[in-house]
DNA sequence: TGATATAATTAACATCGTTAAGTTAAATTA
DNA sequence: TAATTTAACTTAACGATGTTAATTATATCA
C-alpha cells in the first residue's frame, strides 16, 4: 500500500535534484549560458528527463525563483514587527529586503530581471509569492498612515515608490560593483531614509 | 579619385541600415527574440553580412545602445536647466531619465542592467558615456545644496540614491508591465517628488 | 579587356529548446 | 509464477540559433 507513497516521494526527490542542479547553475554561469543538456549532465540523467518534471527552461526557472521568493518572504516575516513604531519596522523591512538582494545578487536579478521577461503569466499576480511580498510593504505604510507618521498619501503609489528606491540601490549596486559608490550602507540608508523622510506628515 | 569616398560613405550607410533595422526588432521584439537572421531578412541582406559590419550580435547590440546613451545625453543636455530654480530643474531631469527609460526600455535594460559587466565605454567607466551622465545629476544636486534648497547632504551619496531611485522605476514598470500600478506619471511622480521632500533643507 | 580587390552569398557546424517514439524496469493482476 | 499494464527514462530527431569557412559576384584599376 505504501508503495505509492515511496514512489511520490523519489518523483520529490529527483524533482529537488533537478532544481538545486539548475539553480547553482543559473546562478553562477547565467540564464541564457546554461542548457538543458548541461543541467541533465549535472544530475547524470538523460536532457529530456527534465521535461517530466517540468514545463521546460522557463519553469524551471521559474520554480527556482519561487524558491527563493519564499526565503524573502521569511525573512522579511520574522522581522519582529513593531507595531508601535511603524516608521522604524518599515526602515528596518526596507533593509532587510536589500540585504537580500546583496546577499543572493543572482537570484534577485532572476526574479526580478530575468524572470518577467521569460514569464508568460506574472510573478505579481494574485496569489502569488511575489504578490505577498508586496502586500507586506503595502500594510506596513497603511500601519504608518494610519497613525498619522505619514502624511496622507496613497498607499498604493507609497508602496510602489518605496519598492522602486530599493529595487533600485540594489540593482545600481549589483550591477556596477566597480563604481566608486559611497560607503554601502551610507547609500543604503540615504535611499531608505530619504525616502521616508519625504512622507512623514 | 573619390571612389574610396563614395565607398566608405556606402559602408557607412549600410552599417547605419544594418543598426537602424536592429534597434527597430530589438526594440519591439526584444534582444532574445531577434535572430541575426531577421535582422537580414529586414534588410534584404544575406545574414553573414552582418558580420562583416559588426563582430556580432553582442556587438550590434553594444552599438545599438551607445547611441541611445547619447541620444539620452543629448535629451537632458537639451533641458533648459533654470539656474535660479534647480529643484525643479532636478525634478523635470528625473521625469525626462524615466520617460526616457520608458521610451526605450529594451535599451535601457541592455545598458544598465544585462552588459555592465561587459562594457567598455558604456558603463560608468572614467570617460565614458554613461559616467557623463552621472555627473549631468551630480552637478544638478550640487547647485540644489549651494541655493540651500537642500539640506547639507553629501553629494555624492545623494546623487547616487536619486538614481538609484528613479532607475528602480524605470525597471520595474518595464519588467513588469503586467503589474496594476497605479497611474505610470503618478507613480513616477511619487518616487521623484518624495525623495527630493526628504532632501529639503 | 583582363587582373585584382572587395562585397556579399552559400553551405556548413555546433548547439540550443523541445517533441515523439522507443525501451526498460517495476508493479499489478491472473 | 507468468502475463500484462504502467511508469520512468532514453534515443533520435526537428527546426532554429549564432557564427565561420569557402565560394561567387561585382566593381575598380592596369
Amino acid at each position: 500500500m505504501g508503495v505509492k507513497e515511496r514512489r511520490a516521494r523519489e518523483k520529490e526527490q529527483l524533482r529537488r535534484q533537478i532544481l538545486s542542479a539548475a539553480r547553482e547553475l543559473f546562478v553562477n554561469e547565467g540564464y541564457e549560458n546554461v542548457s538543458m543538456r548541461k543541467i541533465a549532465n549535472k544530475i547524470e540523467y538523460s536532457p529530456t528527463t527534465i521535461y517530466l518534471y517540468f514545463k521546460g527552461k522557463a519553469d524551471l526557472l521559474d520554480s527556482v525563483c519561487k524558491e527563493t521568493l519564499l526565503d524573502l518572504l521569511n525573512t522579511l516575516e520574522l522581522l519582529n514587527r513593531d507595531k508601535s513604531d511603524p516608521v522604524e519596522a518599515l526602515k528596518k523591512s526596507g533593509k532587510a529586503y536589500v540585504e537580500f538582494g546583496l546577499k543572493y545578487p543572482q537570484d534577485y536579478k532572476l526574479i526580478f530581471v530575468v524572470r518577467p521577461q521569460f514569464q508568460t503569466g506574472l510573478g505579481l499576480q494574485e496569489g502569488s509569492v511575489g504578490e505577498r511580498v508586496f502586500n507586506y510593504l503595502r500594510a506596513m505604510v497603511s500601519e504608518c498612515i494610519r497613525q498619522k507618521a505619514f502624511r496622507q498619501v496613497d498607499v498604493d503609489t507609497t508602496g510602489q515608490a518605496l519598492w522602486s528606491a530599493v529595487h533600485g540601490v540594489i540593482l545600481l549596486l549589483i550591477d556596477f560593483s566597480d563604481f566608486p559608490w559611497t560607503e554601502k550602507d551610507k547609500l543604503v540608508d540615504m535611499v531608505i531614509d530619504t525616502m521616508i523622510e519625504g512622507l512623514k506628515a
